[in-house]
DNA sequence: CTGGATCCCGTTGGATACTG
DNA sequence: CAGTATCCAACGGGATCCAG
């Protein structure tokens, strides 16, 4: 996966909207393609560390939208994967998407303007 | 406005999606059928404080979605309304519910499921 | 490699009292 | 009426170290 998928820096980390906790909606996208690997997970995710990265998995399998299959080898595999109820938050998400690319920047200009004067 | 509508029991409180803060996207919900006063805001959203409620009406004015206008009178008045950006997250919003609508109930049955075999 | 165990700190948001 | 001022508890989430 890219590394630079979720870039901090990048400005669609403004939107307002949020799936779940911090990392929820970023770990259904990069589930969108297939199963992955907790490490391939972790590098689009560049700033979430392991502990974090695992809470947000296990709130995931929690609530039915991700699955986790261990294998038994060494070393370990571990496996996520998105439940047919996880791809329905794909549609919503995308909504979600195409209103931050659509309107994002006014939230941000309004933003930088209330900065000026608060 | 009717005060039962955002119950806290509601298990729609359980959408795993968030707009902006804890209140932001009930605030923009009460908006949408134009102004509303402090204290109407405050009567749908029974749980929340004066000072909360002002912050979360702080950063939905600072993003550019909702107006405060002020009027000078005595017993003094504020109101509240939607912006045209605003307006535009009514869209993603009811997208949300819609989803809430059809899949929560899974979400609720799975945790519950979870609770058994942790 | 995949996490669990600790520790820690900034933020969120709630309770309460007070004010122009 | 529409807030502000304080205080504070809970939580999220990051750093670091450790284990199977």
């Amino acid at each position: 996966m890219r590394a630079d998928m979720f870039d901090p820096a990048c400005p669609s980390r403004l939107s307002p909207v949020r799936i779940g906790d911090k990392w929820g909606g970023m770990i259904i996208l990069c589930l969108e393609g297939g199963p992955r690997r907790f490490s391939e997970l972790r590098v689009p995710l560049r700033r979430v560390t392991a502990k974090v990265l695992t809470e947000s998995l296990r709130a995931l399998e929690r609530d039915g939208l991700i699955t986790r299959t261990a294998y038994d080898e060494n070393p370990p595999r571990v496996e996520y994967a998105l439940t047919p109820l996880g791809r329905t938050m794909l549609e919503p998400i995308a909504w979600c998407r195409e209103w931050a690319r659509d309107h994002l920047p006014q939230v941000v200009a309004a933003r930088e303007a209330y900065e000026v004067t608060p």
